[in-house]
DNA sequence: ATTGCCGGGCT
DNA sequence: AGCCCGGCAAT
């Protein structure tokens, strides 16, 4: 089994679909951690840019998340990738994939970062999919059938101040996921990739009116000086 | 093509 | 410190 994920892994790291997509594997964590904390060890590590791989065994992490079995792993990526950018994680959302025992669960974290007070917060909030609304809400939404274009069926992606979990569906048909995890790995991963799109878009940075477009090239004079200087603006942060 | 801005240079 | 710009990510 293990090494199915890890011919999913390598195929999925190839394949044109998340080119743009980190992919991250993050080693069981001792089951005091929270995801919290998952989350920002995976954030340090992932500066190498590579992943690793272990099948050692471990219980799984999170606090507000159901049983799972022991010898489970998961796994993270990360969309978007932060690129060369620095600092900021603000926006993505990071999916974690926890199977083990027949059972496949994936838990979808929106995180952002917050540096308005100086030192960054992190906040995150958390949602809780099986395996079987995973599917059902993506098959109502694939362009199988051109007439409907509804939103996700599923949830929006909530975005509070305070750190929060969402909890949607829980532990699906033993028989029914054991399939698919003897089957094809591959197809969850396409699945979780899709609905990690759907549930992180991708921000469009234009809408911002910074000095520069507020007041043209011609009254530069009139910019704040951080935009003259072409750093990051102060006047109009977002 | 344009825009925001990081990194680094110069005074 | 203040000031400026090359270059690049993102669009």
């Amino acid at each position: 089994k293990e090494v199915m994920a890890a011919t999913v892994l390598t195929s999925l790291s190839t394949s044109p679909l998340i080119l743009n997509s980190a992919v991250y594997f993050v080693h069981p964590e001792p089951a005091s951690k929270t995801w919290k904390e998952v989350l920002s060890t995976s954030y340090s590590s992932s500066t190498s840019g590579n992943w690793s791989w272990d099948a050692s065994d471990q219980s799984v992490p999170s606090t507000p998340s159901p049983p799972l079995s022991k010898d489970s792993t998961h796994f993270m990526f990360e969309d978007p990738i932060p690129r060369k950018r620095k600092k900021n994680f603000k926006n993505t959302g990071t999916v974690g994939v926890c199977y083990g025992g027949g059972q496949i669960n994936i838990h979808f974290l929106h995180t952002y970062s917050d540096y308005s007070d100086g030192e960054e917060d992190f906040y995150y909030s958390e949602i809780e999919v099986n395996m079987d609304s995973l599917t059902e809400g993506l098959s109502s939404l694939t362009p199988t059938s051109p007439t409907t274009a509804g939103p996700p069926p599923i949830f929006p992606p909530p975005l509070s101040d305070v750190s929060r979990s969402e909890y949607v569906g829980v532990n699906g048909s033993q028989s029914h996921t054991s399939s698919l995890l003897s089957q094809s790995l591959d197809d969850v991963f396409v699945h979780v990739l899709t609905l990690s799109h759907l549930l992180f878009p991708r921000k469009p940075r234009g809408e911002a009116k910074k000095c520069r477009k507020v007041y043209g090239m011609e009254k530069r004079d009139m910019w704040c000086t951080a935009c003259r200087w072409k750093k990051a603006c102060q006047r109009f942060t977002d």
